[in-house]
DNA sequence: CTGTATTTGATGTATATGCAACTAATTATC
DNA sequence: GATAATTAGTTGCATATACATCAAATACAG
């Protein structure tokens, strides 16, 4: 086998060049749908997080999400400035609590019609794509 | 439903979501792999796109990879800034052609054990990764 | 042909992401 | 109780990504 043969074998065969691939199709499609909010698919994510848990932690946004702690402080940071969240004292002086705002109820309110528009939008695009997802085992 | 708990339903089914969180924990291995080599996952994405068809054009990264122009542009320079590829003349004087150097191809050959590993590490974290994939239909 | 539309890349700007190094606070060790 | 180790978040820096806009080249319509 070649170089040029061995490099479409890795192409076609890595997790991750296909993944990320349709990962950056997938949040496409979710950014567009968002767009009219002012709202981005990270941004939604992290606000669905956040009312999911009121009264959250960036220390568990990170775990939830696997993100990295300097990502979720300076995304936290953005949205606060936009008025969708505020950031409050935690138990500790080292922790904080995010809690969402009444302007990021609405927007996330508002913004269902969106998501649910681009939860179609990508099963159109990919084909099934819950089946696929729910093999997965992340915690 | 509360809001509260249409969020937690919208964070265990949004699509996005989850694929996004898979994408992230799963670029992290293979950029963990990668890391010797100065090599990042996306950067190999490129590499292996390039390899797989000596003498392709920015436009047909941007097609094959689902990636933005402005990316591939960036990105491939970046690569040619590490000696990696070589950019020349295209069949138009818009177009570029561009070619994996002696280095690139080096490195290719080098990181491929990485590779091997990070496909390994990724399968044991999150399950049956091929089976997953298998399923998508991205052109 | 000539003027318009399309294609191809580059560049400005913004967001998203991660690693390394840092500070402050808390917890564990002795 | 003092010191070491850990935890929580921030900040500096770099890469990755996308959208909008631009310029140059080519294709197309008449």
């Amino acid at each position: 086998m070649d170089a040029k043969d061995q490099a479409l074998n890795v192409a076609r065969n890595c997790f991750a060049v296909r993944l990320r691939k349709l990962n950056r199709v997938v949040s496409r499609h979710y950014d567009e749908c968002f767009r009219p909010f002012g709202l981005t698919v990270a941004q939604f994510n992290l606000l669905v997080a956040i009312a999911a848990r009121e009264g959250t932690t960036p220390s568990e946004l990170v775990a939830s999400l696997s993100l990295e702690k300097s990502t979720v402080s300076r995304n936290v940071e953005k949205m606060q400035g936009k008025g969708w969240v505020t950031i409050g004292a935690g138990e500790d002086k080292r922790t904080q609590t995010i809690q969402l705002t009444k302007a990021g109820e609405a927007l996330l309110e508002e913004a269902l019609p969106a998501w649910k528009e681009a939860q179609k939008k990508t099963e159109k695009a990919v084909g099934n794509v819950s089946l696929l997802l729910k093999e997965i085992s992340l915690t």
